[in-house]
RNA sequence: CGGGGUGUAGCGCAGAGGGAAGCGCGCCGCGUUUGGGACGCGGAGGUCGGCGGUUCAAGUCCGCCCACCCCGACCA
């Protein structure tokens, strides 16, 4: 490709909207044009790093297996009433009519599709196991996309589906897909780690999230570097100090005026935030037999802690979660800020499981102005559920080793989730067993989001000139910069770039070739912000000294090279390159 | 959806006591220049986010709406 005809422009300076470095250089350097919130256009630099990336996810799905599909986009309403996520589903769901006034649906992800089409396809045993995949455009109407390529509305989503009789074989599908996404992401360069993650109100026994550590990040991970201990926020378990065998006081009643904060109550009673509790009160909603219901919840933690709303939301079953408002915690008698579940009935209570160890907090009195003191779990109330609900944070002890937990901020890059027979069973895709039994096929769901991975590779792989792309996604090996200028030494060097232009085309390089009658400094400066690995300039002082120069964009060296050893020398490099990419493949202990 | 911010040329920004719409970069033409974002001369490009109002007169004042960005809520 010549610069001079790329369709893409560089820019001098980043557009104000971007605030993040993968936005502003992909948005700089060219690769991609924002349409609307969330929606953005990929230009022929992009969509060549994203057909690589792409590439690399269909060989590596290919090699466990998988067999590539295309699955529609727009859908009918009816496949998501079968499985009830039509109505599951708020506004993210993109929905629309067509000429005939049907509902249809934009995919935002594709288990409807799979679970009916092997409703139709899978009839026996013997057609299992199966591993389908496809590589296609999501639309999920977030309500805050940002960061650019990081979190979007309508993206390409490579999404692999299995299809197993039992769970022995899921287990199995499961484990490959574990390792196979390693290996995408480390063909991408792009160093992950594997997270325990929650599993969500689809059933489900295990789920795993691949996550790129980044300040940028939005997931909040616990991690410990004693054992290893992986987890993400939402789902991440801690050990909890042991129960104190202090002996129950009788209950009090003190005076609190105008103490509505534990920081505030902690200082006015002299006690430690620890030895108080708080309500947090929660509207969820939840199924009473068919019909859905908004229920007010009490939730009561230490006062020191946090709620965790997705650990409280699983185990009450909730399908939403949102803080109440301060008129409907009013409405069953608790008063905001001094609220206690000691003496009120009629409200789902649920306690953190460390509470019933902790004798004699302080709550509230459900009065203005005044809270209990010495109130004992069992003795002054009881809850409908004992459960772990709340959040772990930094610096609290690993439940497996003990040691202190590390809080770092991730992107996720990629997940795997085991389903089990939810969506089968709801639209009835059975197939016939050796003994002659109808059974549901044992389902996992796989997905990898191809722009958000690219722009996680340039978050990683970027200095103050521009991206520094990995060989196997950049979009193209090598940029020749040619310097030219007027007179016959300026014509020569223009030939001898032109010359061996063609001759790496021919050989099969994937090079650009910047021909623009630019000054050299525009050219290096575009070469640099691209982020294409190997550059080769050719110029009147480089002929002079007998040769083109030779410069990696990750390192500072630069070597002259004859023009006749060229493209030796570009096949060397691409080796170098792509053999350093390929020391990153390695198995990948399985962490359950 | 709550809080904050911004909309003026392709990009970055000025103009705000109401009185002919500007600058830098980029773009087009001619010429000079060619190893780290060159220079000269000449040019093109704007319903000042939209609608309505006040006024002799609105980019500027008032009202409503829209879009985009940031924080939060949310995220199969």
């Amino acid at each position: 490709m010549r610069m001079s005809k790329l369709f893409s422009q560089t820019l001098r300076e980043s557009p104000s909207d971007a605030e993040i470095p993968s936005h502003q250089l992909l948005l700089r350097a060219g690769y991609i044009r924002q349409l609307a919130a969330g929606i953005f256009t990929a230009m022929p630099l992009a969509q060549r790093s994203l057909t690589k990336i792409e590439n690399i996810m269909r060989e590596e799905i290919n090699a466990i297996g998988g067999q590539e599909m295309a699955m529609p986009v727009v859908q009918p309403a009816e496949i998501w009433k079968r499985t009830g996520r039509w109505f599951k589903i708020g506004p993210e769901m993109g929905r629309l009519k067509d000429r005939n006034n049907r509902d249809m649906a934009l995919a935002m992800t594709h288990e409807e599709a799979v679970s009916d089409i092997i409703k139709n396809e899978i009839h026996s045993y013997r057609q299992l196991p199966v591993l389908i995949y496809h590589i296609q455009t999501k639309w999920r109407d977030d309500p805050r996309p940002r960061a650019g390529l990081i979190r979007v509305r309508e993206f390409t989503m490579k999404d692999s589906y299995s299809l197993d009789r039992d769970w022995a074989g899921l287990d199995e599908q499961y484990r490959a897909h574990y390792q196979a996404y390693f290996d995408i992401f480390h063909r991408c360069d792009l160093p992950v780690i594997a997270v325990k993650s929650d599993v969500g109100m689809m059933g489900g026994k295990m789920a795993h999230e691949y996550m790129y550590i980044t300040p940028v990040g939005e997931d909040t991970l616990l991690l410990c570097d004693g054992c290893g201990y992986s987890a993400n926020r939402q789902i991440a378990v801690f050990q909890k100090e042991t129960a104190s065998d202090e002996a129950p006081l009788p209950l009090e009643k003190v005076a609190t005026p105008h103490m509505k904060t534990i920081a505030g109550l902690a200082e006015f009673l002299d006690i430690p935030e620890h030895q108080t509790s708080k309500v947090v009160f929660m509207m969820a909603t939840v199924l009473e037999g068919e019909e859905e219901v908004e229920k007010l919840v009490f939730a009561i933690v230490r006062g020191d802690m946090d709620l965790n709303e997705t650990k409280l939301a699983n185990v009450i079953k909730a399908k939403a979660l949102r803080p109440a408002e301060e008129a409907e915690i009013e409405a069953v008698g608790a008063v905001p800020g001094y609220a206690s579940p000691v003496g009120l009935d009629g409200v789902l209570v649920v306690v953190d499981d460390l509470i019933p160890d902790t004798p004699n907090l302080v709550a509230g009195a459900n009065q203005e102005g005044y809270h209990f003191i010495n109130v004992n779990y069992g003795r002054d109330y009881e809850a409908d559920l004992v459960a772990d609900i709340v959040a772990a944070r930094e610096g609290d002890a690993c439940p497996v080793c003990d040691q202190a937990l590390r809080e770092v901020r991730g992107i996720e890059v990629g997940n795997i989730f085991k389903l089990g027979t939810w969506y089968s069973e709801a639209v009835g895709a059975t197939f016939q067993d050796e003994d002659g039994e109808e059974r549901p096929v044992v389902m996992g769901s796989y997905g990898i989001g191809s722009g958000r991975l690219l722009a996680s590779i340039v978050e990683e792989y970027h200095d103050e000139y521009g991206m520094i792309l990995p060989i196997s996604v950049a979009p193209y090996q090598v940029y020749i910069v040619a310097i030219s200028g007027r007179g016959e030494k300026g014509a020569e060097a223009q030939a001898a770039a032109e010359q061996l232009y063609t001759e790496l085309q021919e050989a099969g390089v994937e090079v650009i070739f910047d021909d623009r009658d630019e000054s050299p400094g525009v050219k290096f400066n575009d070469a640099d912000l691209i982020g294409i690995p190997i550059r080769i300039t050719v110029g009147p002082r480089s002929l002079d000294k007998g040769g083109v120069e030779f410069k990696r964009r990750d390192q500072k060296e630069r070597e002259l090279v004859p023009l006749e050893d060229a493209l030796t020398k570009v096949n060397e490099h691409i080796a170098t390159l792509e053999a350093e990419i390929e020391e990153r493949l390695v198995p990948m202990p399985f962490k359950e």
